[in-house]
DNA sequence: AACTATAATGAAATCGATTACAACAGGGGG
DNA sequence: CCCCCTGTTGTAATCGATTTCATTATAGTT
């Protein structure tokens, strides 16, 4: 069904047509017979034929180094949402922490397949600070805060910090941060140093906070506490750079037949769903991905729209909630 | 960049390059000056303009309820690992439960937008149906089993078959089974199946079997377990439709004082990654979510590249694998 | 040498929509 | 009555690759 072929079921031009469905002078009478033609037909609009013309692509890119996430999935959510509502396909581009292929999508996505990225857990590699500075479509970073580029982010620093403060309060005094590599600018680098500063503000030395890091999974948490309580018997408490991390740490604390929260406070990341059915409900920094996604999806659409004026490049920080349950 | 100007650099016409690029009789000659050429300038083909002519989309659609789901999540990374494998593209379409947007989404998609469905978790309206018996382009259903359509699905009713077996032959008579509407095929009516028809073979009686339904939700697990026990203050024993509701579940009993598994014992489905990490470890029935996305993508991509000789529909059951830990 | 099969090559048509352009009609102002 | 402006309409060019077709060159066969 080609719109030639409507066209003539209606008596009129393709022109006639093409005008009826993105909007140009037309009779009444005209646009009254094409409309009858194109419900008779159930005619659509070849996108491919549109967008060789038009060269404006309805699809947006979405590129993650994983999709078993919690926080990657929520993140995801909230961007579909918004590209539903504007009519915009999400491309799902999963790079399974592959740096080559991050830089791949990216540079294949530019070729009319996407009208702009988003990026999340960006391994900023000079070759993909490369890519995404000849980038010629927008995109947005989520997760992580680079000046150079456009994001959206948590407040990482301050979410650990105030975790930390917490259980300090409660009179720990000999505690164990898990948290995940530097490599990782958001959870690795930026939360620990949050511990780190909370601890040596409340005059904790940073040589006796005990740091290990873990991979994400419950079961790197695990292995990392169940070391640090062989190596310090005497841990009194341990926050954790994920949910998913306290999963496995306290695990390993019941193993060792320590009592939460009396022997040992315990602290998390994320707020993830199964928080508030744990033994006891832990403790946490609510991060609000859902919302990140959103945010990231209307920033980019801003700037595919050009409702940007050019203007500043936006940086958003999203806040964290701490949410206080009976693990501290 | 265009397919000419790279032509005219390398001295050629356009067909040539064209031919170089998707193969075809050329002499190493100019074959060289072309690979120069594309060197030089970078060039890819537009892929909008290649769509056009050969109507061969390199993406498929892939149409979910939701994204937020340890299942969902894991199947959806099945399908990008053989997609990327393949060079394809992969349009992920989240209908939030919708099922009209699920309808939109399948006739959307045709429109040169995929070459083939994955589709998940799909509420068989006549509205879907019928959009399914136009569908133009291969689809696979994945998670349910329907007689009429190519699917890739799990073996629900012997796993909680199975599960239930166990925690009869544990002495528990009391049992109580939390579901999912009937709605969904698979996890709701199959699964329930499963637990009635193993009861009623251990001479439980059906009126005996104490059934809930929830919604995919551990609170909703909760809330559930929680009337149970109200209602019936013997119960002994408790089979989950799936993990997040054993969470729920789990943790009502707990509040509640009873012991797991001296008192009560309870089992899930799904194998979760924190189910080894929970007090005590779940007893889980494993389903291969990563290998049914993996199943759904090759059986797909069979059926685009017409290896299929027009063969026999295919229907693809996924074995499941019974992990025993402590909770029964 | 004559003939045929095969490889190499470029010009031009094609996919299906959008849009620049030209043509024309009708209305209002002078 | 003429001019100009605005609104309607269709024709044809266009986007960038692929592919058919016709042509020429080359090799292989009698």
């Amino acid at each position: 069904m080609t719109i030639r072929e409507v066209a003539s079921l209606a008596g009129v031009s393709a022109a006639a047509v093409s005008r009826y469905l993105n909007g140009g002078s037309l009779s009444e009478e005209k646009r009254e017979r094409i409309r009858e033609a194109i419900k008779e037909t159930g005619y659509q609009p070849d996108s491919a034929a549109r967008l060789m013309r038009t060269g404006k692509v309805h699809q947006i890119g979405v590129i993650v180094p994983k999709i078993c996430s919690d926080a990657v999935s929520r993140i995801v959510d909230g961007v579909t949402a918004i590209c539903r509502e504007r009519g915009f396909l999400v491309v799902l581009c999963n790079t399974d922490g592959n740096r080559d292929l991050e830089k791949n999508y990216i540079s294949f996505l530019q070729n009319r397949n996407a009208a702009g990225l988003i990026i999340m857990g960006v391994s900023m590699t000079p070759a993909v600070e490369d890519a995404l500075k000849n980038c010629q479509v927008p995109f947005v970073i989520t997760g992580q805060n680079y000046e150079a580029f456009p994001c959206v982010f948590n407040d990482d620093f301050h979410a650990v910090y105030a975790l930390m403060n917490m259980v300090i309060k409660r009179g720990r005094r000999k505690i164990a941060y898990l948290g995940v590599s530097d490599e990782d600018l958001a959870a690795g680098s930026e939360r620990r140093r949050g511990a780190v500063s909370s601890a040596v503000d409340s005059g904790i030395s940073e040589e006796s906070l005990i740091i290990e890091n873990c991979s994400f999974s419950a079961a790197s948490g695990y292995a990392a506490m169940e070391k640090v309580l062989m190596e310090h018997p005497d841990t009194d408490g341990v926050v954790c750079a994920t949910d998913t991390i306290a999963v496995g740490a306290r695990a390993a604390i019941r193993k060792a037949g320590r009592k939460v929260p009396e022997d040992i406070s315990i602290a998390g990341v994320g707020d993830s769903w199964m928080d508030e059915f744990m033994d006891p409900p832990l403790t946490t920094a609510q991060l609000f991905h859902l919302q990140c996604g959103k945010d990231a999806a209307k920033m980019l659409f801003h700037m595919i729209d050009g409702d940007d004026d050019d203007g500043p490049m936006r940086q958003t920080l999203l806040t964290y909630r701490i949410v206080e349950r009976d693990s501290i």
